[in-house]
RNA sequence: GGCGACGUGGCCAAGUGGUUAAGGCAGGGGUCUGCAAAACCCCGAUCGGCGGUUCGAAUCCGCCCGUCGCCUCCA
């Protein structure tokens, strides 16, 4: 039974999708007018993972994650690069996609982009003036939040508590100072859509209830995103979807991740992308398998801090676990105990999935039958329980979205030098002629080639 | 002002009432090895502070100290 921790309830809840074996399934996707950092990265992959979970456990996922090529900041970034909004969010798409796919970030079923559902949210917002929900001003059009009883249910606030305008401005114009714009009448120059209220474009929140609802239906499984978004933008998605459908839930399970948060060295303002890193910086330093283990290593529900420290240490555990993939040495035959470690691991590990996702301790048995394996190795086992236990890691492994490949990005001449050489050494070992040895060791090291004698022979590794 | 999170060995991080407080990284000591590397074995914390509840608390309650997030830009 999977448990996840539902932010509406704010307890965990045996997860069972509407319909059974299918599960539907939404999660916020960038605003375009920047680049991805290691923050959008820590909440894509907790959700991938989910996603990996559940078909893992047999479950047909439809997986949509949107992307908001339209708002505010995107439109005052085009201009200030004088580029136009479409170019912008073309330019990080295409990088969105160049990024998570080297991330091992499952492609979800559906992008939509807020710009091909204006009609879609025309209609909505049509609807929602029509019932009382809404009310239209000087070309925008504003939800009622008053008319809606359960605002606030979600992020757990009621609205007289709430300070508004603690961040900005008050729009004085409006009937409430919570009510949220879901059309936002053009200022001259700006791009826009015809409208029944004049030229303008949606609001922010406006966007994911209509694709939403269009792709996944009126009640969905699973919403997810991060913790900065359960106020206000999913507290407004659930009062206009449901002012709009009247049909509740919108959503049955809320899932928000922690925020990552920059080193505390780096800067203290953790408001703007400049002071995060890129996942472009992110993925020329480490490898994917490398930040996907460091940032899974916490819980996806708790704040993690970027780490350059942590995230190496992160590196040198992959290998220790691409390490247990190696072949066995053999000769000692079977490895009896074995099976039985993996069977442990495997039954920790899902347990800890199991439990709202606990990664940091489905981790923990990773590496327990990591080494259950590498000692096998060293005691000469083999055979086809050290196999299995090998398929059993790969198979846990993956869940996670960890590669553990070795990487050979050598060419040919290449490969056959390392071969050469290590032949000679091997010659040269026969001999006894350490000194002569070691120099070809030394200068393969200079071309970053670790070279490691095993019982099976010598191999190598790029350092 | 309101809501909320967090503080566990050198670093990262699970555990939220009862076995010897997971796991990773780093470190020290070993085994193996011509050497090296890797791997394996062994070694380290009583859980921010104080008080309380309980037969029993890192785990529940209160207070204090510290860090952080949200309260219409934000994954």
């Amino acid at each position: 039974m999977l448990f996840l921790y539902n932010t509406l309830t704010r307890r965990g809840e045996e997860f069972q999708p509407q319909e059974p074996g299918r599960v539907r399934m939404y999660v916020c996707g960038p605003n375009l007018y920047g680049p991805c950092h290691v923050g959008h990265a820590f909440s894509y992959i907790a959700f991938d993972v989910l996603r990996r979970y559940l078909e893992f456990r047999g479950f047909d996922v439809i997986h949509v994650q949107n992307f908001t090529d339209i708002e505010d900041r995107i439109i005052e970034t085009a201009r200030s690069q004088g580029k136009t909004v479409s170019e912008l969010a073309e330019n990080y798409i295409s990088r969105f996609f160049r990024e998570t796919d080297a991330l091992h970030i499952k492609r979800a079923h559906y992008y939509p982009r807020a710009t091909e559902f204006i009609p879609r949210m025309i209609e909505m917002i049509q609807s929602l003036l029509a019932n009382g929900s809404a009310y239209a001003l000087d070309g925008d059009v504003y939800f009622r939040v008053r008319r809606f009883p359960a605002y606030g249910r979600l992020s757990h606030r009621s609205p007289d508590e709430m300070m508004s305008g603690a961040r900005i401005e008050i729009d004085p114009r409006k009937e409430d100072p919570l009510d949220f714009a879901l059309w936002k009448g053009a200022k001259p120059g700006e791009p826009s859509w015809d409208s029944p209220w004049g030229p303008g474009r949606p609001g922010w929140h406006i966007e994911c209830s209509a694709m939403s609802t269009v792709l996944l239906g009126e009640t969905i499984d699973i919403h997810g995103g991060g913790q900065d978004l359960v106020f206000p933008h999913h507290e407004n998605e659930i009062a206009q979807s449901e002012a709009y459908t009247g049909k509740a839930p919108f959503v049955r399970f809320w899932l928000h991740n922690g925020l990552l948060r920059p080193s505390p060295e780096e800067d203290k303002m953790t408001r703007h992308l400049a002071n995060f890193v890129s996942c472009q910086e992110a993925l020329q330093k480490y490898s994917p398998d490398a930040l996907r283990l460091f940032m899974l290593s916490s819980h996806y529900r708790t704040a993690l801090t970027w780490s350059e420290e942590a995230v190496a240490a992160a590196e040198s555990g992959v290998e220790r676990l691409k390490v247990a993939l190696r072949p066995a040495y053999g000769g000692a035959g079977e490895a009896i105990g074995l099976p039985e470690t993996a069977k442990k691991a495997r039954d920790a590990f899902l347990a800890a999935m199991d439990d709202d996702l606990n990664t940091p301790q489905a981790i923990a048995s990773i590496f327990e039958l990591a080494r259950g394996i590498n000692q096998a190795r060293d005691e000469g086992q083999g055979g086809g329980s050290f196999d299995e236990a090998q398929a059993v890691l790969r198979e846990l492994a993956e869940i996670l979205g960890l590669r553990l490949e070795k990487k050979v990005e050598i060419d040919e001449t290449t490969r056959k030098h390392l071969e050469e050489q290590i032949a000679q050494r091997e010659r040269l070992r026969i001999e006894k002629r350490w000194a002569e040895a070691d120099r070809i060791r030394q200068e393969l090291a200079k071309e970053g080639f670790l070279l490691e004698d095993t019982p099976a022979g010598t191999v190598w590794r790029k350092i």
